[in-house]
DNA sequence: GTATAAACGAGACGGTACGTCAGGTCTTTCT
DNA sequence: AGAAAGACCTGACGTACCGTCTCGTTTATAC
């Protein structure tokens, strides 16, 4: 399958160490122009054209790098994003994922929303930026998440019942659903109490105190 | 703000009905050559060239219609798509979001999943079908299934001190999380099994009885 | 084989006739600015792209018209240099290329030797471009040329046992090796008093009367 | 003027002697590629880095050397075409012509002619490159013919008011004319007895014996 | 023998033009 | 007056070479 790739992932010929060597100025240059030039005007609207004016570079040296404008997007945009919102622990699970879903839902009211929502976008046609996604953001925070859901079951604060994927599932699908999709026009808010309230939901539970002990 | 807009919604100039009418068979034409094209090659390589082409319609044909392709693809496949998994009532509330989200989920694994996924996509950076999807959507839905959750809070079933949006956001959201961001290679389920897990871990709460109790 | 051709020549689909039509004032404005750059900068260097520029006109409209720079070249020069220098008939054979031959060294002297060179010079690399010379440019005049040969003969003025393609080369051979490959630094010319000598050479012969004679 | 140089013309600093030395297998690498994609592919289409590709040479290699892919071509081509046809010298100048014609129509049918044809195409528009033909190919042999013409003239044998130029023009303008410009679809032939019929018709002249009397 | 110097292969660099494709508009003729 | 066809200008695409510029290496003379 194609695949999204790291500029200096493929120097064309794997283990080719003569000839004058890639330019990091330039790969830099790249990346800030890909990067400002999607905040300022859109994602959907870049062009290689556009980049290579901007980072005062050829096209390619561009092509030489990556395939097309995406893979340059997503090394841009991943580049940035990344341990933006780190998972954080806390003494309980409940601390931990309030507090790491506040670093989250503020990241996504800021720049990091502004970056990651046309990635998005564009991975439901794309399949290769799609897993790059998956790879470079959804999985590594997946594991860290795990891991304290483990430690929280054991340690008696959360169902043993659980199934972590489904709970974390639970926890963040509410955050990209309003990140991607706000349901009404007055653009709809991930507030910290936004977080407060769904943490409060989805731990206690839907149900009634009293129907759920009958 | 630009609007996202149907066929038969502006003929060109407001009180007209002298000259030729609009042929509703190149309407139909157009749109199911939007449809047949997009489900076959994908959506974002749509061109108005190939559906005029597809269609046997000539350019202005379209261009009179609608203001660009996204706009078609829109009406397409919103007729398409709504009215396929309608809100359901059962007994209680759990039951009734249970066979909802079992609907959902079900389209989602199907034609309406392939539909609905590359207009999410583009609305990341297209106004104006963003809010197209969530109004004919979104809030349609919302409507119906915030009355269920009003009713099962009156009726005692579920909690009084409930956000019914955030609510919907932590049952709705994973499924909208798991059909844009699956996030492992292994084409992530939506499966019923899914669905009444999902259910389970929202409805019970994550906490444990004993600790919830204490 | 490849075919130099005319700009009307293929409608890309021969019995068409809806649509809309191609503008002539476009095909115009294609050829003066193709003849106007490269009497500027030389033929050589004229691109695709800068006769659309200097034309007002976008690029697919000249590949719709032509396939490549030089077919529009040919076409270009090709209007310009016909009838420039036509056959003149005279009382004699002597006579008739005395002055056919000053004409046309004149305009070798002149605009149409300055664009017949290039493109005799990418004849030789390029076999189309050769053909649509000899059709549109040797051809014609070697036509003319011979029946004045003919009755040359018939008239008693000339040797009966003439081979008139050897002769036309005779005549006409040095004007064009004096075009393309002068031989000494200083621009050779291609003077009136030279198509005399020329002229007198070649008609009375080389070898001396007495000796001819003997 | 520009001009086209010679290989070991410019060793960059004139007397240097430290550092390594050119390599001349490299030198001879290049020319040798570059003859064999010329005739393969057609000189037009030629490039450094193709020419480099071929003969395992880095484009530095050939920059070096010379300053753009026609002083190369100059260089590979003169190396294989001078000196193939020498001026021959026979008891008369009519032999003597004879046979140095042949001599290059036959040149020119064979290798000659297809390494010659693209020099002189290209030279229409590089008038460095054309100056080296002249000085290179032409020059030298009116040189020589010149001599064989004044002897024929102090011996009687031809008109004693000729002048040289026009003479070699009026012989060896056809084989050039025909080379460059054949005029109909079949390859107009520079046989044996195109010269022979050529000669005839330049020594004897045009006019008939009785007309040339009168 | 160890500097110094230049040539070497490789290949990256900023550019320019290529020929194609799609966009959205305009202009025909036909119905 | 709408429809079908197709020409119009615009501008980005990805490719191929250009001629220049590092690289690290090799091969000579000079000290």
């Amino acid at each position: 399958m194609k695949k999204i790739h790291t500029a200096e992932a493929e120097p064309k010929v794997a283990g080719t160490d003569t000839g004058r060597p890639r330019d990091a100025r330039a790969t830099e240059a790249i990346l800030r122009a890909a990067l400002s030039l999607g905040m300022e005007d859109g994602f959907q609207g870049l062009t290689i054209d556009g980049i290579a004016a901007r980072a005062g570079v050829g096209k390619t040296t561009i092509y030489r790098r990556w395939p097309d404008v995406w893979s340059v997007v997503v090394e841009a945009v991943m580049a940035e994003v990344t341990q933006i919102s780190p998972v954080l622990e806390r003494a309980t699970a409940r601390e931990s994922f309030t507090d790491s879903m506040k670093l989250v839902a503020k990241s996504f009211r800021g720049k990091t929303g502004k970056l990651l929502r046309p990635l998005v976008g564009r991975a439901q046609f794309d399949e290769s930026l799609r897993s790059a996604i998956s790879e470079r953001w959804l999985l590594e925070r997946r594991k860290s998440s795990r891991a304290i859901l483990r430690r929280a079951i054991d340690s008696g604060e959360l169902r043993a019942d659980l199934d972590p994927d489904v709970v974390l599932d639970a926890l963040y699908g509410p955050l990209y659903h309003r990140l991607l999709l706000p349901y009404d026009g007055t653009d709809v808010r991930l507030s910290d109490a936004y977080v407060d309230s769904l943490i409060d939901t989805v731990f206690c539970g839907l149900e009634r105190k009293g129907a759920a002990a009958r």
